[in-house]
DNA sequence: TCTGGGGTCCTAGGACCC
DNA sequence: TCTGGGGTCCTAGGACCC
């Protein structure tokens, strides 16, 4: 019984969702149809495009390039910053339609899930003109467009809904997988970054029907044991399951980095950035209830050059004081006293419960600190993430905005 | 010229143990 | 002077995704 997936993939949907919202407070332009993207804001050094129009495409303008060199390719280019909130909503307003239809649907990314439409077609006779009905309810109703990619496994449904943008349902079933798939260009497949596409034309590999009739010993040579999901992928074979959220668990790590306003070595002030995220990753992982064992620093540097050091604890934590303690320390031990551009904490090793040794007794800070902790959560999430905020933070010019796609 | 942020997964290499 | 091998755990760094 051969299996049918839909990937439903929101076209530019940033920008989209954006021009939306521009439309319903009587904006005048549609966004869509001009040189637009959306873009970080320059001046806080998050200065790259999230997304652009159909339009800036033409232009050349790519996704996650420079916002100046992106002016560059269109002297009349309009930007519009992002609104996390927003797409957050409209990502809620298009899942909840979704899955409707489907009992068994896997949230993929903000702007893409997967439908495991197997078990439905007693219900749906044909499944093609079940995606053209989605997509022109999506449209009217919602005011975007999407593709719809369908085929007998995950990763055909999501080469498929690439295929042509916007607004276009395309199948990939196994049968087509030849004349759809195989002509395209290496790069064009899923998991095929910018540094494997380098080797694999390298190697004389230039289109997925090149890989997928590559020598697998001769590929292994270079790209390990990822070479046997590399030629499975270029043959349309993949026996991944979309997982519904309710077998989804948490989180396997939790991090938070920011850009600094400007390069420094202020360790007063590095202080107060380390001290705000092991609040921020703190707090995530009590809201998930779990305890992390490993803690660990990033680094990058004026240069673009990252580092990292990281450290296993003794006994699990979730305490922001704990966090903040051994990020310090962390840094301390490996800053290489050069200019620091971005500074973040990363927790993992995640343990569902706090019990560790020297159960004697807790100190009373330890409690103290824990009871501090649960305090400030519980007025955050009545009042918001500003709502208290560590004194020594009052004086600092710490940028707080936060990146929730 | 200026280059975000948050995830997952994998691998190389060192330490350590038997 | 030449000197095992395997397993496991850990860290650092990289590739990839959106």
């Amino acid at each position: 019984m051969s299996r049918v997936i839909f990937h439903i993939d929101v076209n530019n949907a940033f920008l989209s969702w954006t021009a939306v919202d521009l439309l319903n407070k009587g904006y005048r332009m549609d966004i869509r149809k001009i040189p637009s993207i959306i873009g970080g804001d320059e001046s806080k050094r998050h200065g790259i495009v999230l997304a652009k129009s159909p339009v800036a495409k033409k232009y050349g303008i790519k996704t996650a390039e420079t916002i100046y060199m992106a002016k560059k390719k269109c002297q009349n280019l309009k930007i519009f910053p992002p609104n996390y909130s927003l797409y957050k909503e409209k990502s809620n307003q298009l899942f909840s339609y979704l899955k409707q239809f489907s009992p068994n649907m896997e949230i993929f990314s903000i702007d893409e899930c997967f439908l495991d439409m197997s078990n439905t077609t007693y219900l749906y006779k044909d499944l093609k003109q079940l995606a053209y009905t989605m997509k022109e309810y999506i449209k009217t109703h919602f005011g975007f467009t999407v593709n719809i990619g369908i085929g007998n496994n995950k990763l055909c449904a999501k080469m498929a809904s690439d295929f042509e943008k916007p607004d276009k349902v395309h199948t990939l079933f196994q049968e087509e997988v030849a004349s759809k798939m195989w002509p395209l260009p290496v790069e064009d497949l899923f998991m095929i970054g910018k540094s494997s596409a380098k080797k694999l034309h390298e190697l004389g590999i230039k289109t997925i029907s090149d890989l997928a009739h590559v020598d697998l010993s001769k590929l292994q040579k270079h790209f390990k044991n990822n070479a046997i999901v590399m030629i499975r992928h270029a043959n349309g074979i993949d026996d991944s399951e979309v997982t519904d959220g309710k077998y989804q668990t948490k989180n396997k790590n939790i991090s938070v980095s920011k850009t600094l306003s400007t390069d420094t070595v202020d360790i007063e002030f590095i202080k107060k950035v380390l001290l705000q995220e092991a609040e921020e990753v703190g707090r995530s992982l009590r809201k998930q209830n779990e305890y992390a064992k490993t803690i660990a620093i990033t680094i990058r540097n004026k240069d673009f050059f990252d580092y990292s050091h990281q450290t296993k604890l003794k006994n699990q934590t979730n305490e922001t004081k704990v966090i903040y303690e051994v990020a310090l320390d962390l840094f301390l031990k490996t800053w290489k006293r050069d200019y620091i551009r971005n500074i973040g904490i990363r927790l993992s090793d995640f343990v569902e419960d706090s019990h560790y040794q020297i159960s004697l007794f807790e100190s009373e800070e330890k409690i103290q600190s824990k009871s501090v902790d649960q305090t400030i959560d519980k007025i955050k999430d009545k009042y918001g993430f500003d709502s208290i905020i560590p004194a020594s933070l009052l004086t600092s010019s710490v940028d707080k905005s936060k990146n929730t796609r």
